[in-house]
DNA sequence: CAGCTCAGCGCG
DNA sequence: AAAGCGCGCTGAGCTG
């Protein structure tokens, strides 16, 4: 455990030092983006409450007052008073969810309001707020503890570093519009390719995964893709190819991963794939071929004909997919369990011994997921030391599980580029031979002064 | 007012 | 046999 222990210190210190760093903020633009935020969600309330929809809600709150923020009185509005079903139940089983896939389903217009006000206020409550709240003289400092994730990953805090929106453009746009570098300097993000699945390999040891990961041609969620859709060659280059290929790996491999089963993965790859959620499949339903037929005339042809028959086919790929396709590191989530249950606890390659009650799921994740950021901390570590042998202004600004965020003095740029590579994909490998596959990162950066929305890929 | 749980939602 | 993993922040609603 000596292993471990010195890590977490190495990357305590190390970290401290990031957040003494910190990154720049335009106060005045998260101040007024702010107020022009609360001007827009003041306007939609105004609006929202005109409706006979609102009026309704509140006439059958009594003396309550109506708080369009409270997911307790809408789910009472809507799944007891106005007696609709609830399209899911909450996570607790309890109560009809008023999530936003929920309200969505329920196809009522008022609804698109509520959740444009909730997405203002996330935008607004969460992000902006708190990097006014949080900054001193014009700079945030977010909090990187390692000392409370279970896995032995490491948790961003004040304001949390680690949860700020990419996923959807506006947000995007509207919160890393107020991030920046010091004056005269520049953004770079580096990140480790696919860690988790490396690293997962390293545990497992899966010879036919070894192959996808070594050989850069081959794809397995392209491979996923043309086996659940019966395709014969697959393009990532046109758009509904790319489409059903990352629906592949977000609706069906990476959850396969992480413990899910087909009958989860069926609602997923239809909601990717615009099919009908239940019920006949249609020659017009789902995304459009590159042949000109939907998927759905082609899944028809292929017969499959209904969700149901969808269902049962994707209950026979799941089957192929851990006992035909990665039998190797099945038997290893089996043996590995196992083993555990026997002892009650298990062993990372970093260092760690996780002892408690857990269950599967944890039990097989946790080694992969705190491992692969343990790569991550150690060559940030390193990079950090880099940075301060060679007396360089560019500096370690920030880390979110599997990449560095750093503000760079430009001269520095391909300086800083060369050394993160030689310490991520080539020291990482000769300091721990438990790695048995090929590491690789990939590199994003803004231009001068820019904020941290423009970041794009470069080539390294 | 402090402190708790829950629901919801942002990220890897 | 079991039924996606890990986090933090906010507001609502409740208890004491």
């Amino acid at each position: 455990m000596e292993q471990g222990y010195n890590l977490l210190h190495d990357g305590i210190l190390a970290l401290a030092e990031v957040e003494r760093n910190g990154m720049r903020v335009d106060l005045d633009y998260a101040k007024e983006k702010h107020d022009e935020l609360t001007d827009l969600i003041d306007d939609l309330e105004e609006e929202f409450k005109k409706t006979k929809f609102c009026k309704h809600w509140g006439y059958s709150l009594g003396k309550t007052k109506l708080n369009l923020a409270s997911p307790y009185q809408l789910e009472h509005y809507l799944y007891k008073v106005k007696k609709i079903k609830p399209p899911k139940m909450s996570d607790s089983g309890k109560k009809g969810s008023t999530d936003e896939e929920s309200l969505r389903a329920l196809n009522i217009p008022e609804l698109d309001l509520v959740l444009r006000i909730r997405k203002l206020k996330k935008l607004r409550d969460t992000y902006l707020h708190s990097f006014i709240s949080e900054s001193v003289d014009g700079f945030i400092h977010p909090v990187f503890n390692l000392h409370f994730a279970r896995t032995f990953r490491s948790s961003s805090d004040s304001p949390n570093f680690q949860n700020i929106p990419i996923r959807d453009e506006e947000a995007k746009e509207i919160i890393r519009k107020a991030l920046f570098p010091r004056e005269g300097h520049q953004l770079l993000e580096i990140d480790y390719s696919g860690v988790e699945v490396c690293i997962a390999a390293c545990y497992h040891k899966d010879p036919t995964m070894i192959k996808y990961i070594n050989d850069p041609k081959s794809d397995m969620h392209a491979d996923m893709a043309k086996q659940i859709f019966f395709i014969d060659e697959l393009d990532k280059n046109i758009p509904a190819m790319k489409t059903l290929r990352n629906g592949t790996k977000n609706g069906f491999v990476f959850p396969q991963f992480y413990g899910d089963y087909y009958i989860n993965n069926v609602a997923s790859l239809v909601a990717w794939t615009k099919m009908p959620q239940e019920g006949i499949i249609k020659s017009e339903h789902g995304l459009e071929l590159p042949s000109g037929i939907h998927l759905g005339e082609h899944l028809r042809e292929k017969g499959i004909k209904s969700i149901k028959q969808f269902t049962e086919h994707l209950k026979e790929i799941e089957y192929h997919f851990w006992n035909k396709r990665f039998p190797v590191y099945n038997s290893w989530r089996r043996k590995w369990w196992s083993a555990y249950q026997k002892k009650g606890y298990f062993d990372t390659y970093t260092g760690f011994r996780i002892s408690g009650v857990w269950d599967r799921n944890f039990v097989i994740n946790a080694p992969v997921q705190g491992s692969a950021f343990h790569c991550l901390l150690w060559s940030l570590i390193e990079v950090g030391k880099a940075l301060k042998k060679y007396k360089m202004k560019s500096r370690i600004i920030g880390q979110i599980h599997d990449s560095i965020v750093f503000d760079i003095y430009p001269p520095e740029l391909d300086d800083v580029l060369d050394i993160s590579k030689e310490i991520t994909c080539v020291k990482l490998l000769k300091e721990w031979d438990w790695i048995i596959v090929p590491l690789e990162i990939e590199a994003e950066v803004c231009e001068v002064d820019q904020s941290w929305y423009y970041k794009k890929e470069i080539k390294i």
